[in-house]
DNA sequence: CGAGAGGTTGAGGACCATCAACGCCAGTGG
DNA sequence: CCACTGGCGTTGATGGTCCTCAACCTCTCG
């Protein structure tokens, strides 16, 4: 049985005590950003144990430090984490929140050290790439090697829209886009686009677009009002008649 | 002759006509992000001729146009440019200024089409590397794939960073790293990190910092009339006594 | 000389940060 | 069961930072 290619189930691997708040929400490996990287492992036998490995992280747990070296790359499997720069202050910047599939851990190709660590915003799992098999593997297969780059290039192209975010747009087309862009990132891996959880805190979507979780707080408050978005605790539903698309770049 | 690790001049190309906006101002092939993809090229023999080309790219001229496909990546021979985001309304995000010595266009590995587009803010000089030249090289020798894979993580980590500086820092502060970090980038390259070339507009820097005009003006006036820098036609003294650092972070 | 691009400087105001108070909810312990 | 507590979210008042609009200056080039 191909395991990366059949969506396979959190029951499938061991597991302490599973947890509700991880069930269900698993992306298909097919829909995972490191499928590319996966797959090709599955066609070569007796690789893909040692490959791949799972690992939960729970609810406020870092996944790697800042500063540590770069002993894996990871993709999520299944929760919601927040990746971050801690400044020197003690504040911080959320580069992203990474969803079921995204990868994790690219930008520490840069000196083989974490710029960024992860978080976990609830309990997650991950599947873990060690960083020197990944490397052995892109030389052995081409196609590993351009995905690696691709996947590294792709964070880099996301990074720099994100910067021209920051830079060209008001608070509330900076809320606007941030919704809609989770909303997109939910549907390309086959869930809802107008209803999804939204489990970090204000101070956090405020610490990736810019603002002080006041003025976030104040958007959202706003948005709701108009009629454009239904809030409730932990989530939020994007009204089908909504104005957001018009909101995010007038 | 070894013209990857000897830091060849601008004569041993041929030339049309050599511009003095181009003298003494190129790197030493030693000192270039590309340097690490070039010098393997050169025990490989027949090879380097095939690879390394040369291109000039007159004051005002697109080395590359956001949205064409990826043929080539870049290394800045000499001169300077601007790698930028074009918005849709005309207004643009500028990503990042190209010394000599950087790389351009690593962020086209993510689609196979460029997102971002490079112009020359002078008369300037690039290594071109054809694409598919690259990856079969880097097919063929391990290191160049790691070598590729380090460049790209390390414009990610750039570019967070820079959106890190957006949205946690006041607009002076913006600027004194602004310069501050094109004197490091100088003095990496063997140049004076005091007293450097600003050959970009106003608009153009607060196109990068997420300002206007005006303000980087204002600032620029303020940091001068407090005795930190000395500005001059296109190009800037950082005093010694240079508060900037202090300024950079407070 | 005139025209135009880029830069500087000023006045006024919009936008968002700051500071502060309050509400809601979950968890805790009496 | 209920008060207490602390984290998070909301809302209001106020002020600062930076944008906007505008005038003027300098330099370059035809």
């Amino acid at each position: 049985m191909d395991i990366s290619i059949v969506p396979s189930t959190i029951e499938a691997i061991p597991a302490p005590a599973a947890k509700p708040a991880a069930r269900g929400r698993q992306v298909a490996c097919t829909a995972c950003a490191m499928h590319p990287l996966c797959y090709p492992l599955s066609a070569a036998e007796g690789w893909l144990n040692a490959v791949q490995t799972r690992r939960r992280v729970a609810k406020g747990e870092r996944l790697f430090r800042a500063g540590a070296v770069q002993s894996s790359l990871f993709a999520v499997r299944a929760g919601f984490l927040k990746a971050c720069a801690p400044g020197p202050d003690g504040g911080r910047f959320i580069v992203r929140f990474l969803l079921p599939g995204d990868a994790a851990g690219l930008d520490a190709f840069a000196q083989g050290v974490h710029p960024t660590e992860a978080i976990a915003l609830e309990d997650s799992q991950v599947c873990e790439i060690p960083r020197h098999r990944a490397e052995i593997l892109a030389e052995g297969i081409p196609t590993l090697g351009a995905q690696l780059r691709k996947l590294i290039g792709t964070e880099l192209a996301r990074s720099q829209e994100h910067s021209a975010l920051l830079t060209r747009h008001s608070a509330s087309e900076r809320v606007a886009r941030f919704l809609l862009d989770l909303s997109k990132r939910w549907e390309e891996r086959g869930y809802s686009k107008s209803a999804f959880r939204l489990p970090m805190r204000r101070q956090e979507i405020g610490e990736h677009l810019g603002l002080t979780m006041e003025t976030v707080s104040r958007i959202l408050s706003d948005f709701q009002s108009r009629g454009w978005i239904k809030l409730s605790r932990g989530s939020v539903e994007i009204l089908p008649e909504a104005k957001l698309a018009e909101a995010s770049h007038a």
